[in-house]
DNA sequence: TTTTCGCCTATTGTATGCAATTCGGCCCCT
DNA sequence: AGGGGCCGAATTGCATACAATAGGCGAAAA
């Protein structure tokens, strides 16, 4: 989810090689998981090829990508939508990425290498920093590195694709969770025992650390849901 | 929304209600999990253009869509290819299916109605009488409504939408595993194990029955793949 | 006043033309 | 003779024009 460095250099050698459409795949992405494209909004090609400065064909096919990719919706000769999935389906992903998560720790804890796990514990250390000196952003950065890291860790390609992808599906609907501050500080507790338990290569445990932790997050989420 | 009944004249309304890239859509993705289009192969605009009386332009939209569910792949000014993955990859796929497959029996073990069970059975039972009689093509269409009825009763859409397609990404490479009329017998024993878990509602020995299965089918694979 | 029918407009779906890029082959140089 | 660079043909990427469709709006009838 992490766009290039925004260097001018870059930008240009990057622009050449890839494609409009694929620029505006993630450009898309990114303002849909972080919010900035609220779920039910429309995406109105003409509106969207004015303000990338291209014309509607790239547009679309970028639209087309993420159609498959579930972030997005469309039906026939109508805007195509910001995926607004139901309170069941929502719980349903939900449900999916607490048993998907579980699997990569399980894999993990299995599988690291050496060094694998001194950087899982290095990103661990940075968030114990975060959580004290409480920098939502940042925390939510390592907190995505911290999860990546073990995605990877499970030493199985599409595993990791499929559980980041659903990360990605849910992330707009759990956006203002790192605002508090004890969670932040509960949510470490948590990644405790899910690193500890990789460390020793105790799988179980590290499943069902990191499902208890998934379940927690969504908990919240609820919560907040709720409330609001 | 109310659906009309059937008839010749709504059908061709329907028809035109969906696009042709939907069509198109829809039509390469069977042939690819039929096998028509053998993985590697160059999807070539024009010629499919050509082939199916249309324009590139929702050819190209129809690709875009494969594209994001893996079943192709496109690198920027080369023609799309039919996804061939790695045997990393594929061996990842295959460990992943086992785990989403058995997940899915685990829930279905858990929240299939009555009803559902009873079809489950009914499929389970003409399963049965195939691998006797011995239709490999009808034998794969069961199968598939089995497995199809599992995800379902898992009562998870999310779940059993990323299994299937799961499913639907390994098949291009396990066309040929039916055509052995012992591995049908010993694919029914497996499959006996699991409905009887299912019906009893023990998760735990459904999701291990059910992983079983999928890992035999694997090393069936493995073992033809070899052979070939 | 309400409901229904039909036209109109805004937006999406498709076709086509042109630009950009890749790759194969040829030529030249060493 | 072999390797490297350059040019051309073929294919993809993008832009634009046109067609088709769904929903809105208004008018007319109940």
């Amino acid at each position: 989810m992490t766009l290039a460095a925004p260097t001018a250099e870059t930008r240009s050698v990057i622009w050449q090689r890839k494609t409009r459409a694929e620029e505006l795949r993630l450009q898309l992405a990114d303002e849909i998981v972080r919010g900035a494209l609220l779920p039910g909004s429309a995406l109105d090609e003409i509106t969207l090829a004015d303000r990338f400065r291209v014309s509607r064909t790239p547009v679309r096919e970028a639209i087309r990508l993420l159609v498959a990719s579930g972030l997005v919706e469309v039906r026939a000769h109508r805007a195509a939508l910001v995926a607004q999935p139901s309170a069941d389906q929502l719980a349903g992903m939900f449900e999916t990425m607490a048993e998907l998560e579980a699997l990569c720790a399980c894999y993990a804890a299995e599988r690291m290498t050496s060094l694998e796990r001194r950087e899982l514990e290095d990103i661990h250390d940075e968030l114990r920093i975060m959580v004290q000196s409480g920098d939502p952003q940042r925390y939510h950065e390592l907190n995505e590195a911290f999860h990546d890291g073990i995605y990877s860790g499970a030493h199985n390609a599409y595993l990791a694709d499929i559980t980041l992808s659903t990360r990605a599906r849910v992330q707009p609907f759990r956006r203002a969770q790192f605002r508090n501050l004890g969670r932040l500080a509960k949510s470490h507790v948590e990644h405790d025992r899910v690193v500890l338990a990789i460390l020793r290569g105790e799988q179980s445990i590290a499943a069902s650390a990191m499902y208890a932790h998934i379940v927690t997050v969504r908990d919240e989420y609820e919560a907040y849901s709720e409330a609001h």
